[in-house]
DNA sequence: TTTTAATCAGACCAATTTGGTCCGCTTTAA
DNA sequence: TTAAAGCGGACCAAATTGGTCTGATTAAAA
């Protein structure tokens, strides 16, 4: 399996479940008891979200994060290069042209450009709105405010 | 980035390599000296790529390995997917429905599950043949035989 | 028939990467 | 002024990865 690190997981699960609520200003407390997430982590995940301008951070006494865009003009590229950096699946093609010295004559790098870019593509074509619509359906029921008992809802804490 | 595995890189590479001269019989030492990469690592890549019907090995002196099909037909999802086992950016995306205790409840599940399919139809969608043209415009000077001394030529062991 | 060149498989080990925890600092609403 | 929140970095443990080694098997060539 291709791998996204965890961090960039709970980076999209969170988003989501901000999504939910476009509008909120959202803790990491209340995140960290939604999702089950280890509450030190969320926060080193939403800074870094932050720094990227995908949140705005609300300092001080009933603080938290929003959203800094409305969920369609953010796409899950986004998310995952805030967290990851440069989306590339090997690592020259996380620089541009000219900073390896075998590139003229590297037989592979052009290939790997082609696929790199078909991926990255693919990942800018879906949008955080389209996501957490998917989620409505399943968590509608729960008027989704805060700290609900059930644990664990990334996608990666499972397993079979 | 998104982390592919460098046995996965490597695999790429070494199919690669091996399209340039589609009908032929490589040998691991001949690839190890082309790629720049440890024989007995090359070795265990083809092996697996070989188990799952990319390679067709032909045992004793003079042996080696040779495409199974032809360029046109092996998509870079299936040599990714041979070894990296099924693509899929989470680990409970890498099952079948059912096999997880909160799943009806998972709110991430069915967002991952676009998410992923997106990127695996991306990958799919390009040809092992597209990329080795692209490489024969580099390597058309060199006939492609045999041991040349120039060193690495996958997408994984440069760097800035 | 013997030798040699190749695949094949699996065990083992080392090192990198990852992610989780902890700490103390800053900011601001109440 | 206090408490609740973000902020950022240092540190450590553990999982994963990938490279090495060994030996068995196969088949062509001498």
């Amino acid at each position: 399996m291709i791998r996204l690190s965890k961090l960039a997981d709970y980076g999209v699960v969170l988003m989501t479940r901000m999504a939910s609520r476009p509008e909120g200003v959202h803790n990491t407390m209340d995140l960290s008891l939604l999702t089950g997430l280890p509450t030190p982590t969320v926060s080193k995940v939403l800074s870094k979200l932050g720094r990227h301008d995908l949140l705005r951070s609300v300092r001080g006494a009933k603080g938290g994060y929003k959203l800094a865009r409305s969920p369609q003009n953010i796409s899950i590229a986004d998310i995952i290069s805030a967290i990851e950096g440069p989306i590339a699946l090997t690592q020259c093609m996380e620089h541009t042209l000219g900073c390896c010295d075998i590139e003229p004559l590297c037989p592979s790098r052009y290939g790997w450009q082609v696929i790199n870019d078909t991926v990255r593509r693919s990942l800018e074509s879906v949008s955080l709105a389209e996501i957490s619509t998917q989620v409505q359906l399943f968590a509608n029921r729960r008027p989704g405010t805060s700290a609900s008992a059930t644990p664990v809802a990334t996608g990666e804490l499972t397993n079979g």
